[in-house]
DNA sequence: CTGAAAGCGCTTACAG
DNA sequence: CTGAAAGCGCTTACAG
């Protein structure tokens, strides 16, 4: 019994055939064997001639082949999958995502699928605790993960497991394998400083999470970019230590008063908007009484009353760093972008 | 040649081992076979000896053993990967991301990975043109995707196509296969109108994309229920149309005044919040001149002044509605989520 | 209760 | 230039 003889049997007795066709059904319809169609299908046409090609590519068309990136993926080949997690999204103790969650992580998200998909990788998304993280990129064979913002969490698994790529953004922790995005976040707070005491602020607060003299974690940088550009001119500065919301800024506004300060940074728009209205509620003007900076340049800096001033990251730039990263990984590469000041309203 | 020797050879011959064990290296040190391991790992007790199993465990603990899920999948299991599309994210024409993005759209991403997490689900998340996203689905294996917010826009290729399971979120077109979750959007409208009624206004706008009359598209049916209201009690009310943007807002606000309404219905708390701004550089007080509604209760809603009264649409609910469905899918199943009415300032 | 075998859909040397 | 074979890591009947 002759080869072709034994399989058109088979061919017969799978009549009933699965929905999704498969490399094996292109390469029967096209009579050639899978390995031609898996040649053309990943471009490698020295290998087929080009009228076979030119008939498997039809078949393709025909049978409306799909390719089983999942199946691809198991022989070694990476799986163009990339995960964002967010640590910081939740609290940590409840893991409640109930309250007001910064929309700069939306915008983030959004970005960073755009680009990535432009380069043919797909994003997943990823919200929970650390050790349950390590799991999952493991078990979906991720190509990378895209830490966003973790500051004073240690994240050994994560970041020591062999087996896992990561890039950091916006973290301050320096991981010698792997490649890291942030911004220059003491120029950040430089020009956001240096605005406050070009409109003749003399008394500035600085409002965001505690800045640490030990530390190099985003509040500490930004901190010290402040400081730096308080002392060229022998303006006094304090920090009130607050956290990331709108809440914390509606908080802060009191003591701001209490202090009878003139100035203030915060460390993200939303603080600002809160600080704005608290403010509102005391009876202060903003800019007037009070000038206040935002930091992200969100696109809530447009709807508050006065409208926010702000510091914009270049998050575009630096989406593109993290793919850059991603896809030529240089262990320990730091790309580090510059942010821009973006006047509005409220200094 | 007995087959343990020839076993202990091939061993011997891997000396170098892939740094992530399998399966198989699990077997091995465990000293049964890869079945035994898979039994033990898909809780099938019954086929197991409780030493074996206890004894397997170990060594996928030792061993640091973590399932492949691709490879799983590839057996015809399920992926447990959904797939969240929102095709009105961009600009079809430009498809370019770079303008506001409707905050609404990172709450719902958060949302849903938080409750599809909790039931072993992982999110990808793919804003691309339709024809794209039916070949991503395919490729990646999709168990299902959710499809958000497309209005006019047809999805043939993803509703028709066999092996795409989909859940319709905000939809109005209703696809006999699949399954959908909505706002009940005519209380909606209904709830936001009879806000504006109950505190004196008379001469209502209705600010929005175009509802259509033969329509039972989201703007469409909210306006429905706006009507319904102002029928009661026989107020006056028209439409404008307008996009989904704080810019969109802004310009709407030359038009209430011109049109001397006192109180505004809005689709989108981001139109609102253009439009408070808008109004406010009009010279024209909130509430007290125009009264205005927003719709999503966006966490927005706190950071304008002066705040904006909203519509929730029972975010919560419906995620936990769209995983029902992913996970138990009723064709033509509809899930209609109740809104309720969250009064701040602006009304 | 346990193991060997076949198969999921793909890719990659390796012979012809 | 083309095809048969082995393998990726897992699962599932099917014999013992």
């Amino acid at each position: 019994m002759s080869e072709t003889e034994l399989k058109e049997t088979d061919a017969t007795q799978r009549e009933t055939r699965a929905r999704k066709p498969t490399i094996t059904d292109v390469a029967k319809a096209a009579g050639v064997s899978a390995a031609a169609v898996s040649y053309v299908l990943n471009g490698r046409l020295t290998e087929v001639s080009a009228s076979t090609a030119e008939r498997i590519l039809e078949k393709v068309r025909e049978l409306g082949y799909v390719k089983n990136l999942a199946a691809a993926a198991l022989t070694g080949q990476r799986s163009r999958m990339i995960a964002v997690i967010i640590p910081s999204l939740y609290d940590p103790q409840t893991m409640d995502a109930e309250p007001p969650i910064n929309p700069f992580y939306g915008q983030l998200l959004i970005r960073l699928e755009h680009e990535a998909r432009s380069r043919g990788y797909t994003v997943c998304f990823y919200t929970g605790r650390e050790e349950e993280s390590v799991q999952f990129l493991l078990q979906r064979n991720m190509d990378a993960a895209v830490l966003v913002g973790f500051s004073e969490w240690d994240l050994p698994n994560l970041l020591k497991n062999p087996g896992i790529r990561c890039v950091l953004f916006d973290s301050h922790k320096h991981a010698p394998e792997h490649g890291h995005v942030r911004t220059n976040e003491q120029k950040g707070g430089y020009l956001s400083a240096e605005r406050l005491i070009d409109i003749g602020r003399r008394r500035l607060l600085f409002v965001g999470p505690r800045p640490l003299p030990d530390s190099d974690n985003v509040p500490s940088e930004r901190y010290r970019g402040v400081v730096r550009a308080c002392e060229l001119v022998g303006v006094n500065i304090e920090a009130l230590e607050v956290s990331v919301s709108y809440d914390a800024g509606l908080y802060a506004a009191q003591k701001v008063v209490d202090m009878a300060v003139d100035g203030v940074v915060t460390t993200a728009d939303i603080i600002a908007a809160g600080l704005i209205d608290g403010l509102a509620r005391l009876g202060r003007s903003v800019p007037g009484d009070v000038a206040v900076m935002g930091y992200d340049n969100l696109p809530i800096c447009q709807y508050t009353r006065p409208q926010i001033s702000s510091i914009d990251q270049g998050l575009r730039e630096k989406v593109q760093a993290v793919m850059d990263l991603v896809e030529n990984p240089e262990p320990g590469a730091v790309r580090i972008i510059d942010p821009t000041r973006v006047l509005r309203q409220s200094a």
